[in-house]
DNA sequence: CGGGCGCGTCAGGGTTCCGTCAAAGACGGC
DNA sequence: GCCGTCTTTGACGGAACCCTGACGCGCCCG
């Protein structure tokens, strides 16, 4: 299920949104300004963004640096403003469309699938979506996890760890980076939660959790996941 | 350098489009109809298309499908309709974005910009930048150093110091350069601290520690990282 | 020829960082 | 409204890391 995140402070755009998205069976979630779409975009990690530049608290552009301070996710900006300096500052700000206003709701809903379907990873044909260890397998596509031929139960906090460590496969990522992307980027120095998840995720993958091979530690920088 | 593969039948939209991209640096190739669109995609792997819905030979929603069937590079659809079913229909076959003319430059090069962005890896397994010698390799993306095909573990301060060096490749850096780059710029005195940990490094990197050919001093000035 | 300066090396101590455990709090399902 | 699961906290021992001071060496210059 897609879950997108709609920016707007007029009720009726918000509610014609919300109608048309869960008619289609998108899962909604709606903010009336700035600092609310940005804590829910760290609590609801969306699929995709809709986002009115003209909101009561914050600009606009502000809340798309917000955003892709910590994540890719699709932003597709709506404006009434039709000037091409306005499109240009908030698509190098980071958006990924803009929309102006008055816009027809097909078009918006086409740009919105557009935006979701070029999100989606590449690995839809031959592309190994399942990494192997030598202990345990991971299948990133089907948010499973086997170990001995059984399936383990990962929570979803373990899950999103375990993803995000897993896509930079061999790569160092800083706790700081761990944090933001699986807690939200108000979460940024919290790092006893990842010494509590990181030993959750050995004791139930690594043959001795005390001694890993797979979820390596860089003291003093951040976390490693090693095939 | 990024290459644009152009697509447009009206040589004054060429013109202007292909004047416009290189004077930003971009590489372009140009095609004026469908069939030496698809060929010249398929030779030139462009990194993006601009593409004009109303060519000569084809439909241009042909072209997308065509492109589709074998990659997912960006593709910007230029037309002169407006209508929202053309819209629909583009997208849905696989566009990105869709411009209709008359399109202002800024806005069109700031969508190819968005465009091209998002399509650049997020950080794939490959593509890091690593530096080699002939003992070891520095992989500054994964924050990895290996020799004699082992890892080595380095501490921050040493990767930081590390890092600085590998950076300016081949060039002196100065020790209050390095101090303050590495400790901060209220340290630019302490030089005891880069003796200590340039012995560090090389004890951990060098094949002679004592006789570096790599992190090479430079009495009284600073040190030099050489391949 | 001797002193001074800059650099390399080593080892100890204070501090920060990490793994582990347990328990309270929040959330959702029945 | 209760219960089980998941998340958030706090505390503690141990490990890793950073700073520091002392010493030896080679080079330059007096």
């Amino acid at each position: 299920m897609t879950r997108v995140l709609v920016v707007d402070d007029e009720p009726q755009i918000v509610r014609a949104l919300v109608i048309n998205l869960k008619a289609r069976t998108y899962e909604v979630d709606a903010a009336h300004d700035g600092a609310t779409a940005l804590q829910l975009a760290a609590a609801r990690h969306p699929d995709v963004v809709v986002l009115d530049l003209g909101l009561p608290d914050m600009d606009g552009v502000d809340v798309i640096r917000g955003l892709r301070g910590w994540t890719r996710v699709p932003i597709l900006v709506l404006s009434a403003r039709h000037s091409s300096d306005e499109k240009v500052e908030a698509l190098d700000a980071g958006a990924d469309d803009y929309v102006t206003k008055p816009f027809g709701m097909d078009e918006l809903l086409a740009r919105l699938r557009a935006a979701v379907r070029r999100a989606e990873p590449a690995g839809t044909g031959e592309g190994d979506v399942i990494v192997e260890t030598g202990e345990f397998t991971v299948d990133l596509a089907a948010k499973k996890v086997q170990r001995a031929g059984r399936d383990v139960r990962l929570t979803p906090t373990e899950w999103h760890l375990l993803e995000v460590l897993v896509r930079n496969s061999g790569r160092l990522v800083g706790q700081k980076q761990l944090l933001q992307e699986v807690w939200g980027p108000s979460y940024g120095t919290e790092t006893n939660y990842l010494r509590v998840y990181m030993a959750q995720l050995r004791r139930k993958l690594e043959a001795d959790p005390s001694h890993p091979k797979h979820f390596v530690t860089e003291p003093g920088m951040g976390y490693r996941f090693e095939k």
